[in-house]
RNA sequence: UGCUUCGUGGUGUAACUGGCAACACGUCUGACUCUGGAUCAGAAGAGUCCAGGUUCGAGCCCUGGCGAAGCAACCA
């Protein structure tokens, strides 16, 4: 109980930042006294699919704030469709939400857990002729629920006995009549302006075998009629949900009321959902992605789920930060996916070595260095994090760049290669180009030739020498052969869902995905495991992928580096 | 021609509940640099959907418009 001593600030006193609305109601119910201070939410995902950046958004709120108010969050499998629930999305279900790192302990519920319950209560309302059986075919019922602008009618069954409605009800869960023959419904209002409340269905027969209570059951309950009493069950305070149940509110809030035997009440509130320039976030369309092979499975690095974000590279943590810069209100929109990188370029930038790898190689003979000589290079693993130390790379007569860090005929701003001039080779030495061959059919460069200057390797007493470029590059004898698959925004429009008469696929961008092969790697990167991050120098952070094979790593570019270069050229 | 909700720089959010519209991303300069990265410094960019009203003062309050989204699954 807090009365109102000195809690009574309304405004952002808490932890220092400030609170978004729904926060702030939270705050106004505990100042308040509601439920007697505490603060109860839950994250109540259908096991039918895979988790993506649409359900973070919604996760860091549930568990966030909770945990912002001294609470406690419940994973609640909301299971009340055995056609559609598999046990294997309950798994991965689960390992996104440890991934994102927040845990539920020992609460983990299902609302099939509740299915006696949620069964008696549907007695009790019968018994109280608030609810009967509806004998009409779905067609029938949609029918007299009339539209948005023309109020509906009574079903003729409306008016059902009780006794008859019990009868039934408990002769539909006993598999008496076929699916779709009957429903039970709740008796609200067919006139009211909302649709939901003109008497909703609140039960349908189905015989399918349920993933965790089997055949126990011939009759299951509609969302509407789970949710709240499981919200009411489990003492869920603050049921956050998305916009698009705002109108399922009064029928949330009738039931509750009819059920509930005390003070407490759980409360309904609902904000904005994630969308992202350049993805679709419903889990159907994504679903069709990967049916129709668009995509290479749900865990994709080019998707939205969390399972494809974490294969691409993307850190939990930043993704955390990304739904906590985009708030959250009642606003439906669209979020740019430049921030989206920007919060990965932010994480890795301080958390990942920088390495060596040249994605498409050309080869650089120094003809003034020793044949079969070796020197081992020191580089720095991160210069924004001395703590990380240094390591040794080879470094030889023969060595690998890219292929467009040298031009024949460059133009005035470009600061890499060409005839005659200069750049240092990062780590090692300076030197000059003198020559290049290509191949005479072709015309493709296939050797360039450089001499060095020994005074200038790094720390050496010509170092400081100041020359435009400087290059990455990879010892040809010592090169470890990779894959690296390049990514580009899934779709060429920003919103591709929200174009009317056009389907979404209609704008996937045939470049999403660009596998190269025979890339060149650094010695130190042969042995990668599995989702190892590093900074490819100079060209992005690139994440290892679970197709690897020992000794021959595959990578995942996650996202380039900011590139004004790039910008450059385009001009 | 209904109900519910929402309209703040290009994008996403703030504005201590009436006091000079702020922050982040993006964009553009410049400095620095052995990553054309990072970092640092700076600039441009909205007068808050429109019109009235209350007030010394309105993005916040009132009235009326306009616009957008959601709602007619035995899905969640």
């Amino acid at each position: 109980m807090n009365d109102n001593t000195d809690t009574s600030d309304t405004g952002n006193n808490n932890s220092g930042t400030s609170l978004n609305f729904i926060e702030q109601f939270i705050q106004e119910d505990i100042s308040n006294g509601k439920n007697n201070g505490r603060v109860h939410t839950r994250f109540p995902p259908e096991p039918n699919g895979y988790l993506h950046i649409g359900h973070a958004k919604a996760i860091c709120l549930d568990f966030g704030s909770a945990e912002k108010f001294g609470g406690k969050c419940n994973l609640r499998f909301d299971d009340t469709n055995p056609t559609k629930e598999e046990t294997e999305y309950v798994e991965s279900i689960r390992e996104d939400i440890h991934w994102l790192g927040f845990d539920w302990e020992d609460r983990e519920f299902f609302a099939s857990d509740y299915f006696d319950r949620l069964y008696d209560f549907a007695v009790d309302l019968i018994n109280r002729e608030l609810a009967y059986v509806d004998d009409q075919t779905s067609e029938q019922i949609a029918g007299q629920k009339g539209t948005p602008t023309r109020q509906g009618e009574e079903s003729p069954f409306r008016k059902r006995s009780k006794e008859e409605n019990l009868d039934l009800f408990r002769r539909m869960n006993e598999g008496e009549f076929p699916e779709g023959s009957r429903v039970l419904r709740a008796k609200i209002d067919m006139s009211s302006p909302n649709m939901h409340m003109r008497d909703p269905v609140i039960y349908r027969i189905i015989k399918r075998a349920h993933h965790r209570t089997g055949n126990k059951w011939n009759v299951y309950p509609m969302y509407d009629f789970a949710h709240g009493q499981s919200d009411y069950f489990e003492g869920i305070t603050h049921s956050l949900c998305t916009l698009e149940f705002e109108v399922h509110r009064p029928l949330y809030d009738w039931l509750v009321d009819r059920l509930r035997t005390d003070e407490y009440r759980p409360r309904q509130i609902e904000f904005n959902r994630l969308n992202l320039t350049y993805t679709v976030m419903s889990k159907r369309k994504l679903q069709e992605l990967v049916e129709e092979k668009l995509v290479n499975g749900w865990d994709d690095p080019r998707m939205p789920t969390l399972s494809g974000l974490r294969r691409r590279g993307y850190t939990s943590e930043s993704i955390r930060n990304f739904i906590k810069r985009i708030g959250y209100t009642k606003f439906e929109a669209i979020n740019d996916f430049a921030l989206l990188e920007h919060a990965v370029r932010e994480d890795l930038n301080i958390k990942v070595s920088r390495v060596f790898a040249v994605l498409d190689p050309v080869r650089l003979i120094i003809t003034n260095y020793p044949e079969g000589m070796v020197e081992e290079m020191e580089i720095i693993n991160n210069p924004e994090d001395e703590s990380m130390g240094k390591r040794k790379v080879p470094f030889s007569r023969e060595l690998f760049i890219e292929r467009d860090d040298f031009m024949e005929d460059p133009p005035k701003k470009f600061f890499r290669l060409g005839p005659d001039r200069e750049v240092r080779l990062k780590g090692a030495y300076i030197v000059k180009c003198t020559g290049y061959k290509k191949d005479e059919t072709t015309g493709r460069l296939e050797e360039i030739y450089c001499e060095y200057d020994p005074e200038t390797r790094s720390g050496g007493p010509a170092a400081n020498r100041k020359v435009k470029g400087t290059l990455h590059w990879v010892s040809a004898p010592h090169a470890v052969d990779a894959e690296v698959r390049l990514y580009d925004r899934l779709f060429n429009d920003e919103d591709p869902a929200g174009r009317k008469d056009h389907d979404f696929k209609e704008f996937l961008n045939p470049d999403s995905l660009n596998v190269l092969n025979g890339c060149k790697l650094e010695p130190s990167l042969a042995d990668v495991k599995v989702l190892d991050k590093f900074q490819f120098q100079r060209l992005g952070y690139f994440c290892a992928d679970k197709d690897s094979k020992q000794g021959k790593p595959v990578f995942n570019r996650t996202v380039p580096l900011r590139d004004t270069w790039s910008k450059v050229i385009k001009k």
